[in-house]
DNA sequence: TGAACATATGAACATATACTCATATATAGA
DNA sequence: TCTATATATGAGTATATGTTCATATGTTCA
């Protein structure tokens, strides 16, 4: 279990050759990791997290956003457009207002496997 | 429902105060939200996400994971401190190798709910 | 049509962060 | 003790990102 081979780019020697190719084989595709780590990055800002839960408790238009989290019109705009390009949230526009709503169910079990952590 | 009353730093009028405050009562502390983000900031970069993946395949050392992801031991020792002070990971010491393992069994239940809205 | 209002958006800026590089620490073995 | 090896870490750098500011878009109502 020590066949020690040097790799490209890790300035190291591979230790465990058959733990690593093992790893190798059962690691999902790049892509669905980078993807993976983009959908949680979204859920990394606070701002965006506040967002989230205020709507999981009603549908808000922006300003009422704004209002609650005492920020601005435009920096909960453009927080909205990054969780609507996510497919976290949806909206209905109704003459000038606009209401957004969550677009997945699961938002609200993703944050509770996050505070089972956190409170742990 | 239309009471608009001006507020602090958001540059618009309460369109609905009701929903508002009533949104207001539930939302957890500021500090609860806070933390839930920076938790899911750390599942938010691919490194780490494949960092966290293969450790849930198999305890592995800093050489075998930096082989592993073809990245400098140096990165991947970076990477690995900010998972251990988030209490993601753990170590143990073996002569000069160092071995992590995941710390937290709900890792994996957490990659799966990401995993269900990108399958969507 | 024009004023008021709700929202969206591009540019700029300040901050955060992931990696590299150089080097420190620690352990094993000769 | 000296060397090799495994890991950790501080500083520097390039990039990413969240907010502000100014302004555009689109809708309602007088």
């Amino acid at each position: 279990m020590s066949e020690k081979i040097n790799l490209d780019r890790c300035d190291c020697t591979v230790i465990h050759e058959g733990v690593v190719s093992m790893v190798k084989e059962k690691m999902p595709d790049e892509e669905k990791l980078y993807d993976l780590a983009e959908l949680f990055k979204v859920f990394g800002d606070s701002t965006r997290i506040r967002i989230l839960w205020a709507l999981s408790e009603s549908d808000m238009c922006v300003c009422d956003i704004a209002a609650l989290l005492n920020m601005s019109q435009s920096a909960i705009s453009h927080q909205l457009r990054i969780l609507k390009q996510t497919r976290l949230v949806k909206n209905r526009k109704d003459g000038k207002v606009v209401y957004y709503s969550l677009d997945d169910a699961h938002v609200k079990q993703i944050f509770e496997m996050g505070l089972i952590h956190i409170c742990e």
